[in-house]
DNA sequence: TACAAAAATGTAACCGATTACATTAATTTT
DNA sequence: AAAATTAATGTAATCGGTTACATTTTTGTA
């Protein structure tokens, strides 16, 4: 096996133009303070022998990274991988490296993330939580070193940690009483046993669209999913095994809502003329099935700019920064076949 | 602002206990040449105040950071989501960490991941091209080294690396074989104008099915996308804007085929009867798009697993294992309504 | 009891950069 | 031309671990 070459080190440089390290080092970072006969020259040499910073020297001496960590549920959402780009664009201008990985849905996968993120002394946390976490008792180690934490989208109910999300109750609403404004009465909901707020505040808005409109909420029309399009499908079958169907659903999710449709279709049932369905997410599953879905789009791309950013802001930012602090995005109903609205086709 | 505490270090730890810093170091480590009494006392008192070790200081030192880079095109991906679900699971039990970056499709910003991985000094790199990549010599940097590459599913044409991928003229030649043996045969292709060779072995595979059947090439029945489902239905009104229709299309990836067939029912065509279409990728679109996409399905997230767990080996193994090789994994033909067999319905 | 071997711990160099402080060289000012 | 500035470079400590080698302590054996 051949043998590695060591890498060459400001010291191999140093040596060869016969002038210290720290000119070598301070002329590599463009310090003013070097003449310009002497950064040519180091970075000549640099460049033609290949010089590559070592990170982990200058990670150790500046106690810090350059580097963001962003935990997520899943990579396998649309959704997801449009807030990645965001942030990638942002975190790429300012010269900041991420590390992603995902809990998988997992609160312990989530924990251990967290711990190894810590470890390796990121700058600052971008984070959207798992259905499944109950407790930020990970995230006090970032508290208590003043690392910033950033939540998005799936965000905890109550912190002293940063927030970007969107107003999820009035999302919730504005979807329900759509249903409702097209005549729909019997409002199915189906949503995820989870202990994010995400999912209690959709819910509260479906709730609070019925009882403004006079209707009791039926219990029996809430059908608990684990959101995938399999589990939406689900979902289709035991809403029709009700003794009275309802004539519409309200899903939080897309993927899932096109497994709702799907399974609706396949029973026989016409989406939207017998039961109008409604996603959430905006996902490109919404333009596929048929009839393509109604559903709430908000701005992953912008979400994740956003939070990458006051990440960033926290970081370079003179003053007192660490105030909590709750960014609302904004999110629109788009209003498609499956909800019962003629739409003009193009 | 509160002053960040300082972090507790070995130093710490050996100055309250009395002991020597390498005894510490060596503690933490579980190195059995310590005692079991010191070794107690050392966990405990480490526990109590909350250490963390400092990776940076550890990899400076040791020269190697137990993190593995991986490179993407696109997150956004359900198979790519599957890819990384199974390096993940790999690498975390093996003790390493992943930094995930996507290429978003562009060759520069590839080099660019390429170079900030080789600067975070990786212990290898796990990599899926981009479209457009057409030289390697970003990754020379990691071949001067030593440091193993590993190219999964968009894999170079030649290199001296290793790859991992499927069969991919075998799988054009099945899913163009299908379609002929349902007796389509003017049949399109959908395929990107992409330096990587998969989808030039893909087309060859088709070419290869169609010469045994005795049909010449046509070129007008080749389609250029970029391979978003836009794309698939502006692939759509080309094929029909043709003097003689194609009576089935193979396109080389699901969402474009999804695109393809909305659009082509959005011009009345009826699929499969009309036209058939075989997708690839067997994505989760295919059973949402009506009809189901018949489709090449390959395992994602066993590729994800054998390639973390090949480049795991490369790092811990012994003996001389930088040789090049390929790696084929298998690929099947998944019928469903879209080509035109019928499928009893459950 | 004395000595050899094994076990446990310690010393100090090292990894490669950064930077406060000191020193020397080049310009300006008087 | 000497003194005062300013510019450029150098010295050496520092970040927090790891580890080769040295030393001390314990255990086992003759």
């Amino acid at each position: 096996m051949s043998k590695t070459k060591k890498d060459v080190t400001i010291y191999d440089i140093a040596a060869q133009l016969d002038i210290s390290v720290a000119t070598v080092s301070r002329a590599l970072r463009d310090d003013p303070v070097v003449s310009d006969k002497t950064k040519k020259r180091v970075f000549e040499l640099a460049e033609k022998n290949g010089y590559q910073a070592n990170q982990f020297a200058r990670s150790l001496r500046q106690q810090h990274t350059n580097t963001i960590g962003v935990i997520i549920p899943r990579l396998n959402s649309y959704f997801m991988a449009t807030v990645i780009a965001g942030i990638e664009n942002v975190a790429n201008q300012a010269g900041y490296n991420l590390i992603i990985s995902q809990s998988s849905e997992s609160a312990e996968r989530e924990g251990i993330n967290v711990r190894t993120m810590f470890n390796n002394r990121v700058d600052g946390l971008l984070v959207s939580l798992s259905y499944l976490t109950s407790n930020l008792e990970p995230f006090e180690k970032f508290a208590k070193k003043n690392i910033p934490v950033i939540f998005f989208d799936r965000t905890p109910e109550s912190s002293s940690f940063t927030n970007i999300r969107i107003n999820n109750v009035q999302a919730g609403y504005e979807a329900t009483k759509h249903l409702l404004s097209q005549g729909r009465r019997r409002i199915a909901h189906v949503t995820i046993s989870s202990t994010q707020s995400i999912y209690k505040e959709r819910f509260l808005g479906y709730a609070m669209a019925l009882a403004e409109f006079g209707i009791p909420l039926d219990k029996s029309l809430i059908y608990l999913a684990d959101l995938s399009m399999e589990s939406g499908t689900d979902a289709a079958k035991h809403l029709l095994s009700l003794p009275t169907r309802p004539d519409a659903v309200f899903v939080v999710n897309d993927n899932c809502a096109a497994g709702l449709v799907i399974g609706l279709k396949a029973k026989g049932i016409r989406v939207p003329e017998d039961i109008a369905v409604v996603g959430f997410n905006d996902d490109p599953v919404s333009r596929i099935v048929e009839p393509n879905l109604t559903s709430i789009h908000y701005p992953g791309h912008q979400m994740g700019e956003l939070a990458a950013r006051s990440l960033i802001n926290h970081l370079t930012g003179a003053g007192d920064i660490m105030l909590t602090q709750t960014i609302l995005l904004r999110s629109d109903l788009v209003i498609r076949q499956s909800s019962g609205v003629p739409v003009p086709s193009r």
